[in-house]
DNA sequence: CGCTGGTATTGAAATGTTTCAACTAGCTTG
DNA sequence: CAAGCTAGTTGAAACATTTCAATACCAGCG
C-alpha cells in the first residue's frame, strides 16, 4: 500500500514552460499569443506546436492583473426566474458574446442587502461595466460605483435625472396605446388591474390609461376602475375578480398590468362562464411567448425585448470604454400594440 | 482651454497603500482580510479605518492569480430563451450564491463551436467547475477538462457510462407515465409529437410511452403513430396536425413531447374545430409554468426543475472541491403526472 | 541574567502574465 | 568596411495579492 501514492501534483502550465519547450523567451510566447505579427514564420510555427503539445491554456486573472479591467460584465437581474428578463438576456448574451466578453449573472431577488452584496463581488473582480435593474429607489451607490470608474447602465428603468445611462420602454405610451385601444372598441367602464404604484412601470402604464381616457374626452374617475394586486402573479389576477362587479353596470373590459396576471384573469373569467371577449374584452401587457397562443389569444402591449437587451449591452460596451464624449445616454423604446381574439379581433 | 486637463489617472489603490495609510506592513494588512485572528486588536481597527477611509477594494484576480481556482463557476445552457432553462437556473443561482459563487452564464445556442469557444474561455479563468447541458452527443472533451481539474456536471442529460457527474429526470418513467395515463382514458390510437431522436430526451421518453403500451399487452407499432418534428415550437407542433388523420379512425390522444409543442398542437385542433378533450386528448411535457393556466388546462409531466438546479449545483460543488471518495455521481428525479382538462379531467 | 515560549509583525518570494527598452544578427549603403 | 537600418528576440520590471520563514518584543522562569 504504501508505495502507492498520489500522481504529483501538477503544477499548471505557464507560459514559461511553454518557452523552454519551444526553446525561446517568455517574451516570444507572448507575442506568438497577442502580436503574432511581430513574430517570424517559423518561430510563430514551432511556438504554437509547443502550446498545443503541452496542452497550454493561458491564464485570464494574470492577464488581467497585468491588464487592467477583465472581460466579464456584470447583469443584475430582480428575479431570473421572471420570463421578462427571460426573454431579455437572449438579447444582452447575443451582443456580448460577439465582444468574447463574459457574462456574470446575479439575482439580486428583490434583495436590497444580495444586490449590494453582488456589487461588491464584482468590483473585486474588476469587471469593465454592470447592467442592472436596480431593486431598489435609490441608486446613489450605482452612481458611485459608475465614478469609480465601471460602466453602468441601468435596464428597464429610466435614468433619474440622467445620472446613469439607461434603456428603458415607453411605459407611458404602453398604457395610452391600450387605453386607445379599449376606448375606440366603445367599452366605457374599464378595470384595471395593476401592480403596486411604488413600482415604476406600474405607475406609468396607469399614467398611460389615464392620459388615453382623458384624449377621448371621458372622466378618468368615472371610466377607470382600479385594483392594485399585492403580487403580479396568475392567482392574484383571478382572486382581483372577486372585488368586481361582474354583471350589469360592471366593466365591460379588463386591462391587465402583465400578460401573467392577465393569464389568471382569464382563467377566473372561464371559470365563471363569463365569455371572452364578447361579456369581457381583457388585454394584457408584455406580450410574453405564450400570450399569442392561449385560447383565446391575448390582445398584449409588445415591449421589443430582444432589443432592449441588445441595445443595453450596446450601450454598455460604451460605457465601459470610457469614450469622452459620452454621458448619461438613454434610450427609450416603443411599445406596439397586438390586437388579437381577447378584444375581439 | 490649455490649463483644462483631465483629472490625473488615479492609479486604483492597492494593499500597499492601505499599509501605508494605516502604517503597517502589506502582510499585515492581508492578514486583516483573510486571517483576522493573528492580528492584534488596535492593529486590526487601524487598518480596517483606513480601508474604509480610502475606499480600498482589494482585486480579486490578484488574489486569485497566487490562490489558485477562481470564485466563479460557468454555466453553460443550451438556449436561455428555453422556459425550462429559465425555471432551473433559479435553483443554481440559490445553492452558488451560498457559497459566494458567482455564477458565468453562457448559452452554447446549440452550436458545439459556440460551446467550444466558452468552454476555453472558462478554462482560460481557472473555474473551479462548470454545469453544462452539452450541445452534441461526443462529451470527450468534458471528459478531458475534467482530467484537468475542472468539476464538471451534466446538466438535464444522463452521465454517459458514468465518465462524469450528472443530474437529470428520468425520461424513460416520464414517457411511461404519459403513455399509461392514456392508456388508462382508453386511447388506443395515439400520436407522439417528437423531436429528433438524437435528442437523448427525446428518445429516452419515446421509449417510456412503448414500454407502456407493451405493458397494457398492446402492439406499439398499431397504437402509436409517431411524427418527427424539426424544432420543438408551437409552429411545428401545429403544423404536425397536418400529416395525422384527424377524422373517425384517427389518433384520439396527443401526446407532445413538450409543452411548447401542445401550446402549437392545442391552437391547431381550435382552428379545426375539434375540442380538447372531448374529440382529442393533449398532453405536454415539462409542466412549465403556464401549463396549468392553458384553457384547457394541460395536462402535463412535471420535472422537479428547481430541484434539478439546486442539486446539480450541490454536485458541483463537491466535484469541484476535488473530495477524494467522490467519483461520477449520478442524480436521477422522478417525474410526476399532473392530469388536468386537457386530457378530460 | 540567560532561556524559553508565545504573540504580533515584517519582508520577501512566488504567482503568470504583458510590455518595453535593449540587444543581436544580417543586410544595405556610402 | 564602418555605419545604419530592420526584423526578430530577449530579459526584466510591473501588476496586487498570499504565504511563510524570520524577527522583534515581552513575560515568566530557573
Amino acid at each position: 500500500m504504501t508505495d502507492i501514492h498520489k500522481p504529483a501534483e501538477r503544477r499548471r502550465l505557464s507560459m514559461v514552460d511553454v518557452a523552454a519547450h519551444a526553446g525561446v523567451s517568455v517574451g516570444t510566447v507572448s507575442n506568438v499569443l497577442n502580436r503574432p505579427e511581430l513574430v517570424a514564420e517559423p518561430t510563430l510555427r514551432r511556438v504554437r506546436a509547443s502550446i498545443k503539445a503541452l496542452g497550454f491554456v493561458p491564464s485570464a486573472p494574470a492577464r488581467q492583473l497585468r491588464g487592467g479591467s477583465g472581460r466579464s460584465v456584470g447583469v443584475m437581474v430582480r428575479d431570473i426566474g421572471n420570463p421578462f428578463f427571460s426573454e431579455v438576456l437572449p438579447g444582452i448574451e447575443t451582443r456580448l458574446s460577439q465582444e468574447q466578453l463574459l457574462l456574470v449573472l446575479c439575482s439580486s431577488s428583490d434583495s436590497i442587502e444580495k444586490e449590494a452584496h453582488y456589487l461588491q463581488i464584482l468590483e473585486q473582480h474588476r469587471v469593465p461595466g454592470i447592467l442592472i435593474t436596480p431593486a431598489g429607489q435609490d441608486i446613489s451607490h450605482l452612481v458611485e460605483l459608475r465614478r469609480r470608474g465601471i460602466g453602468m447602465v441601468l435596464l428597464d428603468r429610466p435614468g433619474a435625472d440622467s445620472q446613469l445611462c439607461a434603456v428603458a420602454v415607453d411605459n407611458v405610451r404602453g398604457g395610452e396605446l391600450a387605453g386607445a385601444h379599449l376606448l375606440a372598441l366603445g367599452h366605457r367602464r374599464i378595470a384595471f388591474l395593476n401592480g403596486p404604484s411604488i413600482v415604476r412601470q406600474c405607475a406609468d402604464r396607469r399614467e398611460g390609461l389615464v392620459k388615453a381616457v382623458r384624449a377621448a374626452g371621458l372622466d378618468p374617475g368615472e371610466v377607470i376602475t382600479e385594483i392594485t394586486l399585492p403580487a403580479l402573479t396568475p392567482r392574484e389576477g383571478e382572486a382581483a375578480l372577486e372585488l368586481l362587479p361582474l354583471g350589469k353596470g360592471g366593466p365591460t373590459a379588463l386591462f391587465c398590468v402583465n400578460d401573467t396576471v392577465a393569464l389568471g384573469a382569464l382563467r377566473g373569467l372561464e371559470r365563471r362562464g363569463i365569455t371572452v371577449p364578447h361579456d369581457m374584452a381583457v388585454m394584457g401587457y408584455d406580450d410574453v411567448e405564450f400570450a399569442a397562443l392561449l385560447s383565446p389569444s391575448l390582445t398584449s402591449v409588445r415591449q421589443p425585448k430582444h432589443q432592449l437587451g441588445q441595445a443595453a449591452a450596446e450601450l454598455l460596451l460604451t460605457d465601459a470604454r470610457g469614450d469622452s464624449g459620452h454621458w448619461h445616454q438613454e434610450i427609450v423604446f416603443q411599445p406596439e400594440l397586438m390586437v388579437r381574439a381577447s378584444t375581439g379581433a
